[in-house]
RNA sequence: GCUAAUAUGGCUCAGUUGGUAGAGCACAUCCUUGGUAAGGAUGAGGUCCCCGGUUCGAAUCCGGGUAUUAGCUCCA
């Protein structure tokens, strides 16, 4: 594939940036079309993306494209493919690139160039009538991008720099690919990705629940409760065996504890409220408060530490309402919590342990994830030197364990720089979900301490973390990882018992109740259905590991058909196997 | 909160140029006694998201809300 860069010269692409260009251009090419079908059109931004491209414009000077305009811009677009107009870069100086802009009306792009460090050399893409201000490289002519390779995928709003005080621009994005095929490839995978919904299997299993009656507030069913508890005792079972006390904090604490911690300053829009006795309270947006008290009830000597208090605590926080996501971003959910109390000198080893923690726990589900690191942010609290030695605390742990990382400037808690831990969903989206939070803001709010080895009071360090991030957040992921289909140990229903007709109902019925008495988590579908209609329903529907199909031969030999679901991917390939009822709990045993 | 689209039984969706609603699945009853991915019949079930407007007449057209979906922003 051949590219032009903005000094004019043909090259041949690298391949891994094929992509990357053949989006771009395709960006150029629908903003051209969109300026010839909306002529008062004004560019913005137009780049290529993970998943495909965008560009966002300002159609404020007249008619804005509806969805249905989406057709008749491709339309557009693939004339301009087959026109294949030569695409050209030329550089240009400030000033002549300033009018060229002005010239064409493209006042952000002026904007943009305006704010361009002095020594940036300012490079413009042609293609027919259309110019863009850009960096490039491209296509060398509009007919490389293929008329079939490319789609817009939808239409949506954004700001200029995300700023919501500016104009509200209109983003038409789209998805490009090198051939017709890997576009159709990628639509396949979109169609399986909606299948994999944790939305629309947590209402088809009967995991979980929303409802009008409070938006944002998750109800888990019965089978979501069976799924989720299994989840935590995992989790309950760890936190022992790596040093942590769970505790349990209200769900109300009075308001000047929040000012006291910092939270009413620079959290209180999130804050749900309420009062009693006349005195004004809040609904907890976070745990730490009720951890601190916890610490703070007794004194503290250094053995003791670092002391690491866990919680699953139940957080509200209002959240904007476009922002809500099944349960992936919801108003009230579970924090896996837990707070540390360290000394100064044991920062780096206790990180490391919980980084280790958490990558113990995404690994025996299968998750990869990317670890992110989050500097000071502007609305933040405490020393330029506390906050200096916290980042540097998070750097020394993540160097040491050879961790890869990005850092995210300004993207910190206001009390402290973090570590974040991002799982993907079945549509590649990344959602936050552990975080390793440094705290030295708290500690002194509460003045907390504990006694030294020379019996002096010294102030410790407080470590916020979590693994799942939010219970149900992680819940969705794993539901969309695993298409529904858990892990023997989390299925809410481990086995399904079906009848046959003319079977022993007195043999069903032992056979159910020793699998229970094993805990095993057993249900008998004895309708009178065609054993074919049961066995689809307990798949597709109930998603079970294991079918236990009893007809008259098996009462008689006192045994049991048994089908295990494959353990990965496909949906065919079970065999049926005969067995015994504690050669059948001895293989389950072994998966939970 | 912003931009766009969408909103019809529990679920998935039809519903022509405006003339008071349909299907499949699920559910109930009956028939069928069937050995591994949907046997058959009958029945019940709807404030067509809400509030206004246009019209003789609105699921349908218009306006305003609300919710959902996608994206933005924000965050676990």
């Amino acid at each position: 594939m051949k590219i032009m860069d903005a000094q004019g010269q043909v090259s041949v692409c690298p391949k891994e940036e094929e992509l990357g260009v053949i989006r771009h251009t395709a960006a150029h090419i629908l903003a051209q079309a969109v300026k010839r079908l909306y002529p008062h059109a004004h560019f913005a931004f137009g780049p290529a993306t993970e998943h495909g491209f965008y560009y966002d414009i300002d159609f404020s000077g007249g008619e804005k494209p509806g969805a249905d305009a989406l057709e008749t811009i491709e339309a557009e677009m693939r004339t301009i493919i087959r026109e294949n107009l030569p695409i050209k870069a030329f550089c240009a100086e400030r000033k002549e690139a300033l009018a060229l802009m002005a010239d064409r009306g493209e006042n952000y792009k002026c904007e943009h160039i305006a704010e361009l460090p002095a020594e940036e050399e300012l490079s413009f893409f042609r293609q027919g009538e259309y110019i863009d201000f850009c960096r490039g490289p491209h296509l060398t002519h509009t007919g490389a991008l293929g008329s079939g390779n490319f789609c817009l995928t939808g239409i949506s709003g954004s700001y200029w720099k995300n700023d919501a005080a500016r104009t509200p621009l209109t983003r038409i994005s789209g998805t490009a690919f090198r051939t017709a095929a890997e576009l159709a490839e990628h639509k396949r995978f979109l169609a399986e990705a909606a299948m994999r919904d944790h939305r629309k299997i947590g209402r088809e299993m009967g995991l979980f629940l929303f409802s009008d009656a409070g938006l944002g507030f998750p109800f888990f069913l019965p089978d979501g409760v069976v799924l989720r508890n299994e989840l935590l005792s995992f989790w309950r079972r760890l936190h022992t065996e790596n040093g942590y006390k769970e505790i349990s904090t209200p769900q109300l604490l009075c308001r000047s504890l929040w000012e006291q911690s910092g939270h009413w300053a620079h959290y209180a829009e999130n804050m749900y409220q309420s009062e009693i006795d006349g005195e004004p309270y809040c609904i907890k947006p976070m745990n730490c408060p009720g951890g601190v008290l916890v610490y703070k009830s007794v004194p503290h000597s250094y053995r003791e530490l670092p002391l690491r208090l866990a919680e699953l605590g139940l957080v509200h926080r209002h959240e904007l309402r476009g922002t809500l996501h099944g349960l992936f971003r919801v108003r009230c959910f579970t924090q896996d919590d837990a707070h540390i109390f360290l000394t100064q000198a044991q920062i780096p080893d206790e990180i490391e342990r919980v980084i280790r923690l958490i990558d113990e726990i995404y690994r025996k589900f299968g998750f990869s994830y990317t670890m992110e690191l989050s500097t000071r942010p502007e609305n933040s609290m405490g020393s330029d030197e506390d906050w200096q030695a916290a980042e540097e605390g998070l750097c020394t742990a993540l160097e040491r364990g050879g961790y890869s990382y990005t850092v995210n400037p300004g993207d910190g808690a206001f009390y402290g720089p973090k570590i974040d831990f991002h799982l993907r969903d079945t549509l590649g989206r990344t959602w936050q979900c552990g975080t390793i939070q440094l705290d030295f803001q708290l500690p002194q709010n509460f003045d907390l301490s504990y006694i030294d080895e020379n019996n002096r009071r010294v102030r410790p360090v407080m470590i916020h973390r979590t693994c799942f991030g939010s219970v149900e957040r992680f819940l969705g992921i794993l539901t969309e990882h695993c298409a529904g289909r858990f892990p023997t140990w989390l299925a809410p229903v481990q086995v399904k018992i079906l009848t046959l007709p003319g079977c022993d109902m007195d043999y069903v019925r032992e056979i159910s109740a020793f699998l229970l008495s094993r805990g095993i988590r057993c249900v008998t579908d004895d309708r009178d259905e065609k054993i074919g209609y049961k066995v689809r329903e307990a798949r597709q529907v109930g998603r079970v590991p294991y079918m236990v199909i009893i007809g008259a031969r098996e009462c008689e030999n006192r045994v049991l058909s048994v089908r295990r679901r494959p353990v990965s991917g496909g949906e065919k390939g079970d065999e049926t196997v005969t067995m015994t009822p504690e050669e059948l709990t001895a293989q389950i045993q072994k998966e939970v």
